[in-house]
DNA sequence: ACATGGTACTTTGCTTTGCAAGGTACCATT
DNA sequence: AATGGTACCTTGCAAAGCAAAGTACCATGT
């Protein structure tokens, strides 16, 4: 059992709610979302991002619009849509309560460190 | 897709960090973890529990000892170990990552909600 | 016109984990 | 002996992250 499989596992589920809340903030095609999650040290690759955009794209939760690059080939750019919004206010919630789940069967070994 | 759906997903990995929390805090033995997990919400079942700790014991990761109870069969009492510790150690700076990783990914829907 | 390199999007197969569902075994009480 | 409660275990499925490999577009240089 190791460390970096974990990491992997920790994420899943948890890189919707990064991704949806980012594309809250405003449009943006996959590079700049793996740039933005990069700067949290939060790794993800293609080969996970882009079936995953594919899945919100199919429930509804994002959309996207084809854009042009000044280099490069056209880029799509997705943003939230309304149902996203409130997707997206269920999974802070699923969150807070794993967040505190954490703490709590933590908090004794974070003091004893 | 559906929220419920996504709740199990977020808790992949994260498991294993709350159950080698609460068992670095004191022996327990499984009924004891789902109602500790059970109070911040976080709902857990046998199978899901019973094969964790197995890996966690092949892993190295925590023993157990058997112990008898007052009233029903015996009890299989888990505790971490110092591999244990290590490994939590880990565990709990890749969720620290993912924590951060979130707050700033939903920082501006959050203050617009 | 053609080759090259960079960017962007897509797909396949694998691995792991949470879960529902069903099962076995122990113990105390009746 | 029978019942109910507790505890532990196992099987098969679904979902997500990832490595790896592939396709296509665009600009630049020769």
């Amino acid at each position: 059992m190791k460390a970096e499989n974990t990491k992997a596992q920790m994420k899943k589920g948890v890189l919707e709610l990064c991704i949806l809340g980012l594309t809250a903030e405003r449009e943006m095609y996959p590079s700049d979302i793996i740039n933005r999650l990069k700067e949290s040290k939060l790794i993800v690759v293609e080969g996970t991002l882009y079936p995953l955009l594919n899945r919100l794209k199919n429930a509804g939760l994002v959309g996207y619009e084809w854009r042009e690059s000044k280099a490069g080939p056209p880029r799509k750019y997705y943003q939230i849509t309304a149902q996203g919004r409130s997707f997206l206010n269920d999974l802070l919630i699923n969150w807070k309560h794993l967040s505190t789940a954490v703490d709590k069967s933590t908090q004794n070994f974070m003091e004893n460190e």
